[in-house]
DNA sequence: TAGATTGTTAATCGATTAACAATC
DNA sequence: TAGATTGTTAATCGATTAACAATC
């Protein structure tokens, strides 16, 4: 009974449950039969491994994907590449890469390592080697089928296309209930309700939530359960990860937030210059 | 005459130069005088004190501010804390904010720790005593003057003025060379090349980069000497942070790519369920 | 060869976790 | 009081750094 009840909310038990009052009728919420028969506080270790359903956002990382930090740095050395590239130059160091992007060169050269002998001492790291190595690493190179919520946002913008494109992320279709029957990006434009059923059938595995009406824990949940691993939300809304799908927050909020925190807490402003 | 030259070019060292050929006539590289005076490479330390100007990105973190990771945490316990006030909950327990956010209920106990004796033991923490007390360490009380450079991008969405609201960012200035005379959003647009002189005047902290126009190194340089200390960059273009000015990528291509980055290596594709 | 730069190791630093006494 | 939950400490884990032998 209250299982079920655990498993239904994702929780790992009645410490975690944020439901103003338990609908479980005769029970009051200290006696909840999970609480006494686990004792202590905190000691839900077993318990949890009980629930392996019903873990969430909680449950470790798993080590295989780059760390996050690193995984942003590999972004940052990529567009460095690319650029010197553009620009004709044939080899960089990692003093270069380090200055460019904002770390120190030992930390690149670390980095780097771990893409597998892809400079020559004395000399650096081609430039065009260590483009193919990075994308490799970042598996930019496979397509992967993503689907668009909230036809809007993608109607104009080329760039926005242009953008899938280099992480090639391909559209594997749009949902819009409002533009319904309309043509975005040379894709019919279909409901909401659809994007589960398009998501199985085109093995699409990313997804972009583009708008406020699709931005809800219910069609995260579809979008789950049809095989959607990664969500970038557009949206302010805010939406809870769980354990099959990782949700990146992308609205201005979050970004200005981030920015934001990372000023130094003295006073906030510069001495003008010049 | 190479410190000049490397004063102008921000970074450390020839070492760390990207130009293709040195335009320092009558040297050619490997006679460079600071490689030689300096000796061994990665060891310019003392080099390093004598050009404070020069120092770039690379500079070490102010331990002022709170951790990358720690700040973005607390936004999502603000997130959840504001809609748990909402729902008229009156107090959340660690365990609770830390099943909602996805992070381990000790965690929470400490970074909420840092905000000062805020929660009640065997009762949790007050819904409204930490959000207020989250706000005051995020800072977001004090408003901080902003100025939007591309203004097409800020036209049209109401969403967008609400977010900068949320954070306290109240526009200071909008600039375009396209809308020029136009308004928007209340305010006069002026053209781009004006940013740095109304940034002095407003004393404004922070600006967001919306059209690929204004997202340059020129612009960049400006708005620093004027006292702009933050810039969010929601265009593709990549730019160098400095020593003064903070830059948080914003664009689509970025949050895919780091969206991307933490799916785990394996087969991309969760086995559909349901 | 001499000089520069990689890849890697050991040392350091910082962030997360588990555990628990103090408190309500 | 008994049960729950905080704030904090010490232990663990992971990420960054400095140093250097190996290599071009």
């Amino acid at each position: 009974m209250v299982y079920k009840c655990v498993r239904e909310l994702r929780i790992a038990g009645c410490h975690e449950c944020m439901e103003p009052a338990c609908h479980l009728a005769g029970w009051r919420a200290s006696a909840c039969p999970l609480r006494v028969r686990l004792g202590a506080s905190d000691k839900f270790g077993e318990f949890r491994d009980m629930l392996e359903g019903a873990k969430g956002a909680a449950a470790p990382r798993r080590g295989s994907a780059l760390a996050p930090p690193a995984a942003q740095r590999m972004d940052w050395y990529l567009r460095v590449t690319e650029e010197c590239g553009a620009r004709g130059v044939l080899t960089v160091s990692s003093h270069q890469l380090g200055r460019a992007v904002g770390v120190r060169s030992s930390l690149v050269r670390r980095d780097l390592s771990g893409l597998g002998r892809c400079g020559t001492p004395g000399r650096g790291y081609g430039v065009e080697v260590l483009r193919r190595a990075i994308r490799r690493r970042l598996r930019l190179g496979k397509a992967r089928p993503t689907v668009w919520l909230g036809g809007a946002r993608l109607a104009g913008a080329q760039s926005t296309r242009e953008a899938l494109a280099a992480v090639n992320c391909t559209l594997a279709g749009v949902f819009d209930d409002g533009y319904k029957g309309g043509k975005v990006a040379g894709l019919t434009v279909h409901p909401v309700k659809r994007a589960g059923e398009e998501t199985r059938k085109k093995r699409a595995t990313v997804a972009v939530l583009a708008s406020e009406e699709t931005a809800t824990p219910e069609v995260i949940q579809e979008l789950a359960g049809a095989g959607i691993r990664a969500v970038l939300n557009l949206t302010s809304a805010r939406l809870a990860a769980s354990a099959n799908v990782m949700i990146e927050q992308g609205d201005l909020g979050s970004l200005l937030l981030r920015l934001l925190c990372r000023l130094p807490l003295g006073e906030g402003r510069a001495k003008p210059r010049a």
